[in-house]
DNA sequence: GATGAATGAGTCTTCATTCAT
DNA sequence: GATGAATGAAGACTCATTCAT
């Protein structure tokens, strides 16, 4: 393992754990087993490590974005897929997602890939609404209004999740929550 | 108003708009036109100011309980009372909600503020969807998964609502589809 | 004395001694017997120190460059006069300018402020030399150039004094040195 | 050119625009296009690089001196040509002369190689001027104190030349300055 | 000879907290 | 109660130097 991506791995964890401020270069360092300088040998500063692993997640959820797209292409996903399959996404991705959401309010670029988030996810739940409401899968209700419910909800869900593992997992529940709300 | 209270107020507005860290003492005592010392003649540290936040709010949300149960013992409360009054319970309470969501991760107390938030809003739902299905007005569904998802969304929603004023606000749609999904 | 004009104080010597560079801010407040700390109560920054020992600076020789143009003003000042009025002034300011010296090139402020001594000085004996051969007291030269040299000759005659200390003091001979070249 | 000749070369053009402290080893290595550890397999230091300069330097003012001693031995130097030859002795060595006066305070080295300059400019002025009192070309005038004058004066223009190249340049007025002052 | 990653001491700066007045 | 100067520990970051390859 290159020592970027110990750095990284290092930060990755540290951060969400105790938070960006808390996770300072020197811990960092310590942690890491490397000096304090080798982390500006590879990265200019701290906000610039944060900013690689939100790019990082931004790619790996374009990726999920546009596996949903190609299912929707072939009229071949369901709203329960979507959101069973974001679920997938964010257990998979489970470190990145509780940084992006905890530094939330500290840096520029964690509020712009959050709207990503959202915005995608809304879009791509539009269409699938629009489409089950077309097939006469989905009940004759407000697209955009419904598709923005859903994405909340879903949204909800997943920090609570993150942030509260202990609490009852309720993912399934949610999903036939929406599909009874929803479905004809 | 009393200096303390003064303190209060300026720090409530300084978190919120720019976080626990960015809020400095040195900052603080500026713009509340005190000293920084008087700071520490009112409460213990800064943590201790944040704290006292957080009690106000716990206490201004036992009322909202409180008024809830009330109801329900009265068997006078539904589903979409308890979603709407929440909502008007989060508008007046904006700032300090805000705070409270912002210092998840900080601070102990902040968190420990955010279960007792999730627990009482879940067992006040539990109680209404149990009475609503004892009085058929409610689906035969089960009771605790179904409160942990209202509870779910009806959180999701508030944090968006705050953090993202600028959205659509579809609070009066959650609540219909709530109640398609879960009313007879 | 005030703990400003302590650190101020402290400073000069330092920087004078062992150049900007090598005067941290740590050996500063070990030198001044405060905490680093205090330095930025009462300096926004390192630099923000030299440019008010720069400032002061600027004003002292503001009054030096008064005072001859109210002698020139009453047709009562020699080149001799300006010469041996601005030694003086580098002897009263010694630290000062030694610093001034040091941070050209360091300092934008530092590199105007040595532009503003060039210029007034050049002026002042420009006019004091267009005086002299009006009067006839001065041959008949070129005015501008021969301003121009004299102040180079006192210019580097004082830096050659503030950091060549050891070396024989030959202001007196230059001042005789210029009255055998210009005068008639 | 040899990888030493390189990074001295490289290293002449950084120190004389940006300073020796801010000429660091990692932008001299980017800028020669080898890596830093190859400058100390050349150097024992940043500042061994400095060393090796001045005493380049060094050998060059030594040319100039003898060269000039040589016309002294012949009988057949004037103050003038002593005064224009170093002037192109400074052009010719205008990088090198830059670092010399911009590191003067930083190290022992150069203030020692300033002194050198000083003395033997002195004291070819010294000879030179015995030499013109005898043969009557030169005024009777106090030999080693206008020695040191002319010499303040010759170095104090090339300093302005070379730090304020905008300025009028003086040179050739200087010399008739001097000539005015102390030729018969 | 050359590389370039790693080092760690050192730099400026911030900020919650204390205390004499 | 109030002040505000002083503190000092800790923060992010820099850079000359080393060393295994």
């Amino acid at each position: 393992m290159k020592t970027k991506d110990i750095i990284l791995a290092t930060a990755k964890e540290m951060i969400s754990e105790v938070g960006f401020h808390k996770a300072t270069t020197a811990n960092l360092a310590k942690m890491a087993n490397i000096s304090e300088g080798t982390i500006y040998r590879h990265f200019e500063s701290k906000e610039d490590i944060l900013l690689h692993i939100l790019d990082a997640l931004e790619e790996s959820f374009s990726y999920y974005i546009e596996a949903i797209r190609q299912k929707l292409d072939r009229d071949d996903c369901s709203i329960e897929e979507i959101m069973n399959e974001y679920f997938s996404f964010v257990e998979d991705n489970e470190i990145d997602m509780k940084i992006m959401l905890s530094t939330y309010g500290l840096l520029d670029s964690s509020k712009r890939l959050m709207a990503v988030f959202l915005k995608n996810l809304e879009l791509v739940l539009e269409d699938c609404i629009k489409l089950g409401v077309k097939k006469g899968t989905i009940r004759d209700v407000a697209v955009e209004e419904n598709a923005t419910v859903v994405m909340t909800i879903i949204f909800g869900l997943t920090r609570m999740q993150l942030y509260w593992p202990d609490r009852r997992d309720v993912r399934a529940e949610a999903v036939e929550f929406c599909r009874r709300s929803i479905l004809n």
